[in-house]
DNA sequence: AACAGTACTGGTAACGTTTTCAGTAGACCA
DNA sequence: TGGTCTACTGAAAACGTTACCAGTACTGTT
């Protein structure tokens, strides 16, 4: 008697509305809750829907209603605990929202980062937000273009692609803090070792590099300068590289976490110790960094912050705000033992 | 003439069958490419999709097809590295088998496990892999076992619920391998600091950890063992709260990465060098273990085999295997300098 | 007593696909 | 010439919702 149906699978609102004697369209209105409807009605749908094991078809609803309540998010490397935090707060932002997020990770790569924009196109998201892996792609340009809803970039600037708000970080105003920070201990030797160049972060750290040499009307080592990818591969390789030279650098700025765990697996296989030998700043905070002997300097951002700035701009295009915005976070340069300054011989 | 329509938002099969002069279901034939249609209605069908900017909206597709091909992924924590690495091997097969991927993140929040299974369901997921916050959980278990679709569980065991497969680390195996090796080195008061025993790692771990000792015959340590969550700031404190026994312990085995931190910090504030007045052994291998002075030595996994044998379980259950499958992926003592023989005094 | 208003409820047409079922036209064979 | 076969195409019915448009049955007003 209690148990007349038992729940089985995919029942659908006709059976509700059948088991409750209602139409189908009651149905809906209870549980959309529409003004209009008694409470006899309420009641008897919602044991109806206890009764036949409902559970609403969220495809259905969507392809109806023309909206997803969704929105994606595409992270160029999961891997990266910075990205972790950065999804956090985003995630607990649209959730107050009432939107749900996707997550897809690219693995840095840009053909990937199309075929995601792509799917989550086809998916019928509401908005995106997304750290593309190539500013430059055409194909990724041509797949965001072909996109009406709403995009959010975060610390990234897309060629020929400006109707989407963006969240930079004052990546210029940390590196800068951070040469000058090594040049003020007499470092002249400074090498940077940071990602493709095709990525913002990557030319605003120039850019402030660049500007604390020529404050001091200095010139900057271009021959310290090595641009790749923001992998530990690549920053042992590069380590590897400038210690070789004939004129070593005295001090090394690596631009992430990732190229961190490279430079010193470099720098301890050629036997230099951090700090006493060679200076060393990194970006982005990490235990690793704080928990180092010594413990590495960093500039370091809020993550958790950028991640609700996203989100919050994207809530303003998704709430009908037409004009994209720009928000920026700052950056801090956090002084730890790993640098000192330079002996001169 | 070539460019008679231009693309707008949100053309539909309907537009572009008007536009090429066919039947809506002959265009459905060519983008399924369905066996029985002529060159001449691809070329034409083709033509006419570009020509109108046709965007396949997928949540129809799915609606009328009756399934998403999509799976869901909850990760428990996607800030530990050691995620990142499951999500990558899972994504990739996956990809191959033609799946995509949706993930989600629960926060290490039980609660958050219970909303997502269910927003995951009623989006019409064809399949989930997750790695639920607390196993014992009534309303997770009831979410789970409202879904129709398969399941495969990383590393957990959900006690009633066992229509699912399962990938397994042996937890057991490693712990005692680590175990084995202090006591070999004449440890005795050896640490344990862990997650909630409501997760399978942690039990298995403790497992492997009493075998040790009984082994030998020597009596567990019951004093010395923590079990709180898998976090820096419950590694921290329970470092500090053992260090301030009167028989503090000589060794610690850290139970994951993010708690490795929380016990470096506290180390270092009660300073102690590892190695020399403690042993330490982690689980899982991450930059910080490897980089730390002295190495920490650790107990590793496969992580990214984990998640294509989760991938690939799941697959089978797509494929109608209906027989629940386990796969235990092996674990590895990598001996570094944090380990040292016990002076005795 | 007729009317307007209120508070609901029911039927039905969408949303954009896929799939089934009939058809048509030509080809081939006898 | 008629017939069966093959190769293709079109019409229409789903999939599970939501939203609109009419109702219906009261209640209150004049």
């Amino acid at each position: 008697m209690e148990h007349e149906y038992v729940a089985m699978k995919g029942a659908t609102m006709k059976e509700v509305a059948a088991h409750a004697g209602v139409a189908l369209s009651s149905v809906s209105r209870v549980l959309n809750n529409h003004p209009d409807v008694s409470e006899a009605m309420k009641r008897q749908v919602h044991d109806a829907i206890a009764a036949v094991g409902y559970e609403p078809n969220l495809l259905a609803s969507s392809l109806r209603r023309g909206s997803t309540k969704t929105v994606g998010f595409i992270a160029s490397d999961i891997s990266n605990p910075l990205f972790a935090e950065i999804v956090l707060g985003a995630e607990r932002r649209l959730d107050e929202a009432g939107y749900s997020m996707v997550l897809t990770n690219s693995e840095g790569n840009p053909e990937r980062d199309e075929t995601m924009i792509r799917l989550l196109r086809r998916r019928r998201i509401d908005g995106l937000i997304l750290s593309v892996a190539d500013e430059d792609r055409p194909g990724t340009i041509a797949e965001l273009s072909k996109l009406a809803e709403p995009v959010v970039l975060i610390d990234r600037e897309v060629s020929g692609f400006h109707t989407a708000s963006a969240v930079f970080t004052d990546h210029s105003g940390g590196m800068r803090a951070a040469s000058e920070h090594l040049l003020s201990l007499g470092h002249r030797r400074i090498a940077l070792i940071s990602g493709a160049r095709s990525l913002r972060p990557v030319r605003e750290r120039l850019k402030g590099f660049e500007a604390a040499f020529q404050t001091r009307s200095l010139q900057v080592p271009e021959d310290l300068l090595r641009f790749g990818s923001f992998s530990a591969p690549f920053g042992q390789q590069a380590t590897a590289e400038l210690l070789a030279l004939d004129d070593p650098p005295t001090a090394i700025i690596s631009g992430g976490n990732l190229l961190l765990t490279g430079v010193l697996r470099a720098l301890q296989a050629g036997q230099r110790s951090v700090g006493r030998d060679i200076s060393l700043i990194s970006c982005d905070d990490v235990p690793l960094a704080e928990l180092h002997t010594p413990p590495i300097s960093v500039v370091d951002r809020d993550a958790v912050q950028m991640g609700e700035a996203a989100a919050s701009l994207l809530l303003e295009l998704l709430a009908g705000g037409d004009r994209p915005r720009v928000a920026e976070v700052p950056t801090q340069l956090l002084l730890r033992g790993s640098t000192q300054s330079l002996v001169v011989d």
